[in-house]
RNA sequence: GCCGGUUUAGCUCAGCGGUAGAGCAACCGCCUUGUAAGCGGUAGGCCGUGGGUUCAAAUCCCACAACCGGCUCCA
């Protein structure tokens, strides 16, 4: 038979002759369709427009409108990079260079640091491979042939990377011009099909991923098909850097850092009230349910962290100091404390669940290089609490903190999906606890309802925990709230309790928090409404802005009634015209603001604006106390903060 | 911690061997102001810190620190 049946997405079914490769095909299809095809879908496999159909099959042409086609085109700018950088600098030895979301890199050992000075040179080397539009020519070889002309090459990773591949597996290599790269592809048909590309930074990056091995140069590039979607993909980076909570935070007057405490933030009248509003909110949700709030020391002998295992799993991530010849440790994380708490009286079964939260402070060492604002710290206080209950309460336990934390991404908006993070390597205990652990996890969230992922070798040295990851404005995902199921520090530190039958058992230990590290939280919120928070979390809410001097009396009898009523107010009492007090308002992301002259001085209104919006007109001022209320009572989200957590 | 980069006025940045600059903010005047920047003036800097090269260093070199982009790590 010379024939083959092809079956395209639209359910139609057309003969081709067989061997016609799938760009045939598009061409067939329509001259539009083949020209934005870049790689083609055959029988569910994404494969190389260049593929020959050799049987019946289903077919889907992909352009930059699908992600695999978008991978496809990445994915080949990435070698016509390092066939650019092999141009430059042929001592250099590549590794691997996958395609990402947005862009590509490759990692490359290369005779002397790549810097973005060089950039230039790199992007032009580009362009000419592609002005030189190489044919992309991919070929089955043999493995032995394939580490031969390696390392021939002196292309040592490549010859690691041969040996990785599983016996039995194709051997597959792509040449364009004089550059030949292992690869399993799928890549365009030639070099010409590039567009627009532009490298975007270069950083170090670990061989496999393990820092004792060699350091390589992580080579970072994007490229579209169209100038104009560089353009927008630059401008969103643009948006997003306007949003990073490391400028707003300074800008709003929310925190700040100092070079002479790295690590740690300085928090601002205006970012405290935020951090209080944080903090009593997770108290109102937590005291009725009966959590006793403690606050425990700070600075610990590090016998306690032996017993705990700490000493031994993260002694590196303490700061530890000695003192009249005894090692001490500043506290990293409050269950070990709360053992000795729970220790400090005898325990009835009557008292459990017992809900112990603590809001105090944590200070953790973290290599300089990793901290990153108010999402790395070293300094940070955590809503934390243990829960110490009897195995038979587990269930009904993670289900009430479930509550809590439903209540609080729901209010504000943010979607998250659940991990279980199971057994590590370096996993303390009994691997039979540790089942039932990990069982009991699973069991609630069966419970539930809720779906979850497994997230194998990543819990806690102590026990399995369960991950919640929120995903903000900028559809980024963050892990925050965490469940763990602990069944070894009770062991460790002995704790009983008395049960009915006079019996000494152990009770189960459940660490929760729920925003986290507040630090970090507030990071997270800053940038997912980009510093428009909604009027109940806003540091300010409400600014008066009286049009002239004589305006002055009633401006400041507003501001004073608004504090009275218990919201957070300001005047902006400066001589200028009113035009520039809207904007400054407007720039710092204040909810409301009253403008008040004459008119509303006579009749006892104030005219409202909100940020964002245009002149709401005037109301009683009576009337506007209601409607403030009336919103943060509801954690209501007005048009900014709307508009700034959808995107 | 590792690789690369950056560090000049409160902020954003220019200056890149020859006596420190701009805009915005701040302060002081004038204007008494009606919904996103009124006008004029004043003041402000051991050019991240410490060493070195040079007749001369913000500028060149070295070390350290902080920060930025990544990597590794994250109880």
């Amino acid at each position: 038979m010379s024939t083959i049946r092809v079956r395209l997405p639209d359910g139609s079914v057309r003969e081709f002759p067989r061997g016609t490769t799938a760009l045939a095909v598009a061409e067939a299809i329509g001259p539009r369709l083949a020209k934005a095809a870049l790689a083609a879908r055959i029988d569910g496999v994404v494969r190389d427009l260049t593929t020959p159909l050799e049987k019946d099959c289903d077919l889907e042409i992909l352009t930059w409108e699908h992600p695999e086609g978008r991978e496809v085109y990445r994915h080949t700018s990435t070698h016509v990079m390092a066939q650019a950088v092999k141009r430059l600098w042929p001592e250099t030895k590549l590794t691997v260079g996958p395609p990402l979301e947005n862009g590509f890199y490759y990692d490359i050992d290369t005779p002397r640091p790549i810097t973005p000075d060089d950039f230039p040179a790199i992007e032009a080397e580009m362009r000419k491979i592609i002005e030189e539009d190489l044919p992309i020519i991919r070929e089955e070889v043999d493995r032995e042939w394939a580490k031969r002309f390696f390392a021939e090459r002196g292309e040592d990773y490549k010859v690691l990377l041969i040996d990785k591949i599983p016996e039995g597996e194709p051997i597959t290599i792509y040449r364009q011009g004089e550059f030949v790269d292992l690869c399993t592809g799928p890549h365009l048909p030639s070099t010409g099909r590039i567009k627009v590309i532009k490298l975007m930074s270069v950083a170090g990056a670990y061989w496999e991923g393990d820092q004792r091995n060699k350091q390589l140069q992580r080579l970072y590039g994007t490229s579209f098909e169209k100038q104009s979607d560089l353009d927008r993909y630059l401008k969103q980076l643009e948006e997003a850097k306007k949003r990073d909570h490391r400028k707003l935070g300074p800008e709003l007057g929310l925190f700040t850092f100092k070079e002479e405490a790295p690590g740690f933030a300085f928090w601002l009248p205006k970012g405290y009230t935020l951090y209080r509003i944080l903090e009593n909110w997770s108290r109102s949700l937590q005291e009725p349910r009966g959590y006793q709030e403690v606050r425990t020391p700070w600075l610990y002998s590090s016998k306690i962290y032996e017993t705990s295992g700490h000493w031994f799993h993260f002694r590196e991530n303490m700061f530890t100091f000695e003192s009249e010849s005894q090692a001490y440790a500043v506290k990293p994380m409050n269950c070990p404390g709360h053992c000795l708490l729970f220790k400090n009286e005898v325990r009835s079964y009557r008292d459990l669940p017992l809900k112990i939260a603590e809001y105090g402070p944590l200070v953790r060492y973290e290599p300089s290089g990793t901290l990153h604002g108010l999402l790395r710290v070293r300094g940070m206080h955590q809503d934390d609490a243990h829960i110490f209950v009897r195995e038979d309460q587990i269930e009904e336990q993670i289900l009430e903190v479930q509550g809590i934390i439903d209540e609080i991404y729901g209010a504000l908006g943010m979607p998250y999906t659940v991990k279980l993070a199971t057994r590590p390597e370096n996993y303390m205990g009994d691997p039979a606890l540790w089942e039932r652990a990990e069982a009991a996890l699973a069991a609630a969230m069966e419970k539930a309802g809720i779906k979850y992922e497994l997230n194998p070798g990543e819990g806690a040295f102590y026990g399995p925990k369960l991950e919640y990851h929120i995903t903000d404005a900028l559809g980024r995902t963050w892990q925050c709230a965490t469940i763990q199921l602990d069944f070894q520090l009770p062991q460790r530190f002995d704790l009983t309790y008395v049960d009915a039958d006079g019996q000494h058992k152990r009770p189960v230990m459940i660490h929760r928090a729920i925003m986290g590290s507040i630090e970090r939280f507030i990071g997270i919120l800053t940038e997912h409404f980009a510093g428009t928070f909604p009027v109940w979390l806003a540091p300010v809410q409400v600014r008066v802005l009286p049009i002239a001097d004589r305006h002055h009396d009633y401006a400041q009898k507003i501001l004073s009634d608004l504090k009275a009523a218990g919201f957070r107010a300001e005047a902006d009492l400066r001589n200028e015209k009113i035009g520039y007090k809207i904007r400054e308002a407007e720039v710092q992301k204040i909810p409301f603001m009253l403008v008040v002259g004459d008119k509303e001085a006579e009749s006892g209104t104030v005219s409202v604006r909100r940020r964002g919006m245009k002149d709401e007109g005037s109301m009683p001022f009576a009337a506007f106390l209601d409607l403030l209320r009336r919103e943060v009572a509801e954690k209501a989200m007005d048009e900014a903060a709307r508009k700034a957590t959808t995107l």
